[in-house]
DNA sequence: ATGCTAACTTACCAATCGGTAAGTGGTCAA
DNA sequence: TTGACCACTTACCGATTGGTAAGTTAGCAT
């Protein structure tokens, strides 16, 4: 039929957005071979499994985030960690996929047994915090802390929108995600 | 049977770790049931359908988040936070299991057009933040920043417990969780 | 003792789940 | 022209899902 086009990455990315979603247990096949405007068993041809087509998406997710760190290099680390955690945060407004993904799997990764995909861009991020000056001085744990805390901010700060946004209105919300911004900043300024 | 000894409570018990640990779509009826050591229809009965029993268990994890609150109260409203977000940290790394709701839950309000229970909880802090001496001086949107960046932080420690075990060792996480509550101090020491 | 109610149980249901088996039709190399 | 192969489809499967209907059993007030 079709040349060897592959529709692989067109099924990956309506996986992404439906477990992204739903999660892993809330999306089930049919619907996302209704999504895609295929049969269920087209998805099965490509990914043997459900569980195949997920990890997939997880693969995809972990690429994207290496590559949008490596998009905005920089020569100086802090910079470099100040522009792309601004940069994610942005984005994550604008389309809040991703990080969602990213929480669905942290969440499911207790009784799935399943190595973390996103190991590769964590472990980028720690060396070019290891090469600030504060956080050459640091420990891998603080480093690891500070890490967390950046994500931790950023992502719970997506995750928490929908139901801040029913609970405060949509003003303060656009008010907390300036304060986030700056928040980002002081995070970043603590490696100088 | 049972006199009056209401089994409810045992039963959103249960229902609590088993929605924390595999969230909604995860949980199907037949396992609480099984885990309660009754009959499906028996928790039917109690509560008319799964979506019920969910609300209730989210009803109860917000009278607990908030009892935990009151108990640590203090006069002076920074230690008063403080003390509650260590004794917090504490407690979600001995048993992840209320933050797990929470990130959940959260993760499910999209969708889901609940309205949040925990909305008092965080009436309630935004409160205690606005009687410091910072918080006085903060817009209602620094403070709600403050309060997500606080709790983001440590939910999101928490979620990643396992991903980042499986990663980084026990010994380095330790460590981790070391700098978790200097973070938290300094936190809550920007409302001085 | 009788009847009422609360707290269950067994039996059953249509719908949906992830997945298998067996084609079907188009493309392309030989 | 043939035949291998790829990207699907229709048909079907047993298991499980959330939920209904109709009892059953125990305690308690009258």
């Amino acid at each position: 039929m079709k040349p060897l086009g592959d529709a692989k990455p067109a099924y990956i990315a309506v996986a992404t957005r439906r477990f992204a979603m739903d999660g892993f247990y809330g999306t089930s096949l049919s619907h996302l071979a209704k999504d895609s405007g295929v049969s269920k068993q087209a998805l099965l041809h490509f990914f043997k499994t459900k569980e195949a087509l997920y990890e997939a998406t997880l693969t995809a997710l972990a690429e994207r985030m290496m590559q949008d760190l490596i998009a905005c290099r920089h020569a100086e680390p802090v910079q470099w960690l100040s522009d792309y955690f601004m940069i994610l945060c942005q984005n994550a407004r604008a389309d809040p996929t991703d990080l969602r993904l990213v929480m669905h799997a942290l969440l499911d990764s207790d009784h799935n047994a399943r190595k973390w995909p996103l190991k590769p861009y964590l472990d980028k991020l720690l060396v070019i915090i290891a090469h600030t000056n504060g956080g050459h001085k640091m420990s891998t744990a603080k480093r690891i802390n500070w890490l967390l805390q950046m994500n931790g901010m950023i992502n719970y700060h997506i995750i928490s929108h929908t139901a801040m946004l029913g609970m405060y209105g949509e003003q303060v919300l656009a008010d907390t995600f300036n304060a986030l911004r700056s928040s980002i900043s002081a995070q970043a300024r603590l490696l100088e």
